[in-house]
Order: C-alpha cells, then sequence, then structure tokens
DNA sequence: GTGTATATCTCGGGG
DNA sequence: CCCCGAGGTATACAC
C-alpha cells in the first residue's frame, strides 16, 4: 500500500465527468493498482477512484489513471506533503454473521416460525426471474412463498410480486400466497404488503439463533 | 487525517457482527472522527468502518470506537508499522456532470424529445408514494409521467408503475400513460415496460446537451 | 457475458 | 426522525 497525501485537482472521465479543485487530500494506492482519492472527513466513500485493472502513468506533475472501459483518472499534483509505501501481505478477509443469508438459514431450520404448521419445500427456489428464498407449505397444504429481508422495505414487496405472479401460473403450486420476513418491516412497505395480499412476519434473529442448537449451517 | 499501518485484528458488533483475523492493515480516522480500516487490495471500500459521530478510546493495545446507536468497534493492535497525521483544510467537494438530474433537467428543456407535441407540465410531481421525475401532456392533452434513469433496468418499470396505479386514481389526470427514458435501456426491463403498456424512450445525452443553449439549470 | 439480488450499502433530499 | 430515490453504486452468484 503506498499512501500520499497531497495539494491536488482531480479530473475523472468515464461513466460521468467530474471535477475536484485544488486541495489537500489522499491518494491511496493499494496492492493490486486500485486508487483513491479521500478526503478529511465525509464518510468512508472516496471522492474519486479507479477499481483495478487499470494502468498508472506518473510523472512529476501528474498522474493518469486509465483502464480497459476508457474510464481516465488525472491527479494533477501541487505539491506533495507525503508519500510511504508499507507492505502489507495477504488479507485473511472479513467474517460476518447477521447477513440475510444467516437469516434464511434460521427460516429454513424454523419455518414453523412464518406460521403454524408451515414446513419447508425448498430454499432459492428457481422462477425464471429469480429465486424465492424459501418456498413453503402451510397447514392447508397451500404454497407459501417467503421473501426474506433484513430490513422490510418496498422494494421486497415488488420482488415477492414478481415471484408470486410467476408462480401463480404453475397449476401445480396455484394458489401461491406471500410472506415478507424481515427483522424489520417499514411501515410504508408493510400497507403495500396488505395492499396486495402479502402477509409479513417480523422475526427476532436473536431469539430465532436460541431456537438453533448451535450448528448453523449457510447451505 | 491521521493514518495508521498496524497488525491489528477487528472486531465490530452492530448492525451485524464481523471478524477480522490479524493482518497489516491501513486504519484511517478523519478530522470528522469516522473510522476506515482497509487492507491492501480489494476495492475502495474498507473491510470495517464507523462514520461519525463517534467515540474514540485509545489504549496502547487497542482501540474501541463506539456510536450513539450502539454499534462498537474494537481494533486490537499487535504491532504499529506507521503512526502520521496531517492538516488536510476544507474539501471544496466533487462537481459533477452527466448524472440522472442533468438528463432530467435536458428533457424538461426538450420533452418533445419524449414524442411530437409532448410539453412539460411539472417536473418533480408529487404522488405520495413518491415524485414522477415529469408529468407531461401530450399532443392529444394526456397526461404522460416520465421516469427518467441513467440506465433503464427492471426497477425503473416498477416505480413507474407505483407511480402510474396511483395518479391513475386521479380523475383530473387519468388516464395516464409512462414513458421510461434512459440513456440505455436493458431488454429485460424493454420487455417489461411494453408488457404493462410503458413507452420506453432512449436519449441521446449528448445530442440533446446539444440541443440547449449551453446554459443548463439543474432545477 | 447478462440478469438478479444484497449491502453495516452510502448519500442526499423532503416532509 | 422516517421515507424515498440515486449511485461512476460495488459485489456476489446463477444462468
Amino acid at each position: 500500500m503506498r499512501l500520499v497525501i497531497a495539494r491536488c485537482s482531480v479530473d475523472y472521465s468515464g461513466r460521468l465527468s467530474s471535477r475536484l479543485p485544488e486541495a489537500i487530500r489522499l491518494i491511496m494506492v493499494k496492492a493490486d493498482g486500485c486508487i483513491a482519492i479521500h478526503a478529511d472527513g465525509g464518510a468512508y466513500k472516496p471522492l474519486n477512484w479507479m477499481n483495478a485493472p487499470n494502468t498508472l502513468v506518473e510523472d512529476e506533475a501528474a498522474w493518469i489513471v486509465t483502464n480497459p472501459a476508457g474510464e481516465r483518472l488525472t491527479i494533477t499534483l501541487a505539491e506533495v506533503l507525503l508519500d510511504v509505501s508499507q507492505e502489507c501481505g495477504e488479507d485473511p478477509g472479513l467474517e460476518k454473521d447477521g447477513v440475510e443469508a444467516h437469516l434464511q438459514a434460521l427460516l429454513a431450520e424454523h419455518p414453523e416460525t412464518l406460521g403454524d404448521g408451515v414446513r419447508l419445500v425448498r430454499r432459492e427456489y428457481q422462477t425464471g426471474i429469480g429465486p424465492v428464498d424459501l418456498l413453503c407449505r402451510d397447514s392447508e397444504g397451500q404454497a407459501v412463498a417467503v421473501e426474506i429481508k433484513r430490513r422490510g422495505e418496498i422494494d421486497g414487496v415488488e420482488q415477492l410480486t414478481r415471484y408470486l405472479h410467476r408462480l401463480n401460473r404453475d397449476p401445480l403450486l396455484r394458489p401461491v400466497r406471500g410472506v415478507l420476513a424481515a427483522q424489520r418491516i417499514r411501515r410504508q412497505a408493510r400497507v403495500l404488503a396488505e395492499d396486495r395480499g402479502i402477509s409479513c412476519v417480523e422475526v427476532d434473529y436473536d431469539a430465532l439463533r436460541g431456537l438453533d442448537d448451535g450448528e448453523l449451517r449457510l447451505f
């Protein structure tokens, strides 16, 4: 990793055009060749960046970064205040717990959370326009399509609506009803869902994990 | 801005839980107190981060970062290889050209691009479930709701469908027809749109800008 | 490669 | 605060 702090201006031309007037910023160059330009505040997102793979041509006054897609980043250097490099080696990577996949795994183990007598038919049931998270049958034998989100929002309702429309063409399944399951469901999403006859279930992730025997398989 | 390169492990607990095994990484602390931990490759996105505002408690062996939402980041330091600080001052910010807002401004100036005789009624017409980008009337006097995207995809069709459903409840407007305008429209979006009676218009941004007198107002 | 969905999305704007 | 929408979204994964 190479870290340069410099007074610089930056021009980007590619998916859009942008310009950064001269100021002091951090230029971060990673081992894979990607470049990010950070202001001293705001957020983790850089002001400008170029992902790998790209080509860096560096002279005294300017750096020109280009990539195969024809995007171009030009960094014009007025004054370099810091220029250090450090070998970092491989990163073992981030281990996550608590993402949607875990919620799906837990609900697949405990489908009764979605309603008495609900049992799992398949996870990631393919519809042709994307996979339904869970396909279940309820105590009456009716098919239930379950869309799982960390947060239930309008997009999730739209997604489930598309699946239901599709699944209800299948004579072996129909009539299929829909369930939106999420740790929290926004009011507007709830309104839209109920308007379309889709049930909403808020799931307590920690309680569900407590039900589990401790062995959590992702797939 | 403070830059620390250290052999460290990191634990995050908040919206999810995550753990980073020990390795050499960059810890970036910005003037507003936000913290990001970068590996030497991958992308511009850090492995872990905490946005401002937050509280940093630093001792020799570990940094503990907490925020008002109850999220917590713990950085355990094994070896510090670099620790530099640099005052950067205010950043004048990024100036963009070519985003959706520009396309909307251009189409508002030249609604005839969307069809002969089409004239603008309002930009950002409020529907109660979000604003329609442009509300127009065509040569026959029929209301036209226009959704503008840089890239036309299924989400845009869903969005416009929701608006149309809503607008068609208004006796002063109905029947309202829909137009999806974008620089490029994906095939699947086009199929879905046509299935719902929504027209698709691909817009040449540069040509449209050429039509303009050079004065481009965003709003 | 396209298509689809997720994300600690981030970020900004409006009510 | 919530809600909504845009993003050079990035990223992963299936077909």
